[in-house]
Order: C-alpha cells, then sequence, then structure tokens
DNA sequence: CCATTTCATTATCAAAAGATAATAAATCAC
DNA sequence: GTGATTTATTATCTTTTGATAATGAAATGG
C-alpha cells in the first residue's frame, strides 16, 4: 500500500522523535494545539474530555498503537480533549510540520495521512454506533470481549466513563452480569 | 489546496454521473456494499442503521451535502447502514472504482481521498462527543440550532432515533422546552 | 374523495440510571 | 508501616426513560 524506497524510509523515520514519560503526563491539554501525535512503544494513554471539571474518557490506547487529539492534530485548532498517559511510557512522538514537510517533499505520503484519518474515523465510528445501537450492559460485554486489556489495565471509574455511566451504575451492570 | 489544470479538472468531473431518482430510494442496502457516493444536488437523503427491524437514523444529508455508508464505501466492505432518499432527489453519483483508477492516474488526487476521510471523521466527532457528553434534551437544541433544516424537513419520529430516544420522549422534551 | 395508515401527543406503569451517602477494601505518599 | 486518600460496592431515594395503549390529527393512496 506504500512501498517506500530507502530515502523515503529514511524521511519517513527521521521524523518520530523518541521520548520517555512518566504517567500521569499530559501530552496534549485541552484548548492546546495538538502538534503531535504519539505511537506508544511501551506504557499506556488515554484520551478525555473534560466537561464541568469531570473528564469523560473517549479512548484507551495500549501498546503499538496511536494516540492524539485527533482533531485538533488535523486541523490544528483548540482541543476539546486530553492526552495523558497512565502509565510510564516509552513514546515515538509525530510533529504535525515534521508531517506536512514530509508530505511536501513526497506526496506519496498523502496516503498517509489518509490512512490516519481514515482509521481515526474507523474507531469512532465502532464506538459511534455502540453508543447508538446497545446499552451500556452489552457496551461493556463487548469490551470485555474485544478490548480485555481495558479491563485488566484501567481503573473501573474511567471505564466507567468510556462506557457512558457513572461508576455506580457500572458496578451495579457487573453485578446483574455476574449473578447470571 | 487542490489546484487543478484542464485535464485533470476534466478527469475528475467526468468520474461524477448524474442520476434522478423518487424518493424512498434506496442507494445502498444493509449487507450490500457500498460501490457509489452521492453528491446531492436537489432533494435529500438519510443514512440509518437497522437493529432487530427498527430504523435507526444516523444522518441527514440536503442539498450540497455528501452522503454514502462510508465505512463500506472506503473499505469496500459490507455495509451496515442504509442510504435512502427521503425527497426525489437530483444526484451526482460517485462510483469508487472510477474514484480508485482517477487517483492511480493523477496521485495527486489522494488529497481527495484523505479530505473525505477527514470530514467523515470530523461530523461523526462532533455527533460521538453529543452522546457523550450532552443529555438528549440538549442535544436537541444544539439541532435546532445548527440544523434547523432538519426541523423542517424530517417527520419527528425519526428526528427521535437520531437524537437517541423514542418518539415518545421526544414528544415529552419538546413539551419540556416549550414550557419554560 | 374517502378509507386506511401513519404520526404526534398524552396517560399510566415499569425499569433503569443518576445523585448521594455510608462502608469496606485497596492504594498511595511519606 | 501507617495514616490519608482513592476506589468499588451497596443502599436509598428521585428522576428519567422506555413500553404500551389510547386518542385525535395529518398524510397517503387508490
Amino acid at each position: 500500500m506504500l512501498e517506500l524506497n530507502q530515502k523515503e524510509w529514511d524521511a519517513f523515520s527521521n521524523i518520530f522523535v523518541f521520548r520517555s514519560v512518566p504517567k500521569k503526563c499530559r501530552l496534549t491539554d485541552a484548548g492546546e494545539i495538538a502538534r503531535e501525535a504519539y505511537f506508544i512503544n511501551k506504557g499506556l494513554a488515554r484520551l478525555y474530555f473534560l466537561k464541568e471539571g469531570e473528564e469523560i474518557n473517549a479512548n484507551f490506547v495500549f501498546e503499538n498503537g496511536f494516540i492524539t487529539s485527533f482533531e485538533s492534530f488535523l486541523l490544528q485548532n483548540q482541543s476539546r480533549q486530553v492526552v495523558e498517559t497512565l502509565e510510564e511510557s516509552e513514546l515515538l512522538v509525530l510533529r504535525k510540520h515534521k508531517l506536512d514537510e514530509l508530505t511536501k517533499a513526497f506526496p506519496k505520503f498523502n496516503i498517509f495521512n489518509k490512512i490516519m484519518a481514515e482509521q481515526a474515523f474507523f474507531m469512532l465510528q465502532r464506538r459511534a454506533s455502540s453508543f447508538i445501537l446497545d446499552s451500556a450492559e452489552q457496551r461493556y460485554l463487548d469490551m470485555v470481549q474485544q478490548r480485555p486489556n481495558i479491563l485488566e489495565r484501567i481503573p473501573q471509574h474511567m471505564i466507567a466513563s468510556y462506557l457512558g455511566v457513572t461508576p455506580v451504575s457500572l458496578s451495579r451492570i457487573r453485578k446483574r452480569i455476574s449473578g447470571e
């Protein structure tokens, strides 16, 4: 799909910079422009909204995943979401202006941009339709099936807002399920 | 952003085909591959899920808008959504394989693909966050503000599922609002 | 044009979820 | 290690929403 010669590959790998960060490190704050996107080599990060001081989790991203406030990164406007590590992490940092330079030098990388936008869309599409079509209980069951590492590595009250319910309600859902 | 010479412009405009369709015309069915996307010249179409026989509206698209089952169109897999006109419509039809041919001939059009994926993402992002952050009542108020043509041209029971509530519940929301 | 169907509202009842508080368990900081 | 904080569960109460049915209004289709 994206076949690169040596020169292109060098240019591509050079736009990523390694960075080590502690846990609870805010990589992008709400209101600020997401000038970077992060490939997670080791560790774990989350994306969340702030609503009246309350944190509402939109996504959790693990090893080999890619995280950023996509809308802000793509449009370079103020982010409505926060990107924050949950564990000590090792990141490959992609800077937007570097990516733009690369795309200018090698138009072929427009395909990379396309793939990034598409992936962000597909991810969101799956999530949005589960909110539209399924109950919170079904969403929880699907999550356990499809993303078991969330259950293992994320505290329950954070999972609650990810599923769109209160921590109390999630606890009730779990009880309901276990008693069946 | 996408500057074209005469040849490119000709090639681009040639991939669109005009089509007139009656109302309630199914342009893409669930389970079928969306081989086309539609620019709406005149008329109105909607995108909806089928859940146990029930239609759950995901979007309404008016004149000068672009509609397709994006995931299916982009990946050429089975669509989980239906595309259907609500009024007699005039469409500019874009066939996927034509677009692929164009992109192959003029790699520049990768930017078009990128923009399409981005737009689909931004639209969905706005909608998904309203489901996560706002109440159905707030969603209704926002809709009245930002997309008043929905209220004017779409029957209320279809708006209900678009907002994620039952028709009865939407009727209650409207009563609550009017009595304030 | 009229019969039939669809649509929006309202009432009633049941189920689910939020708010709040109490408690016990787990985790964290020093 | 221990005191303080955070977290998960449970109980109680309230609010919201859904399910269902009834009604009148509007739209539809021969």
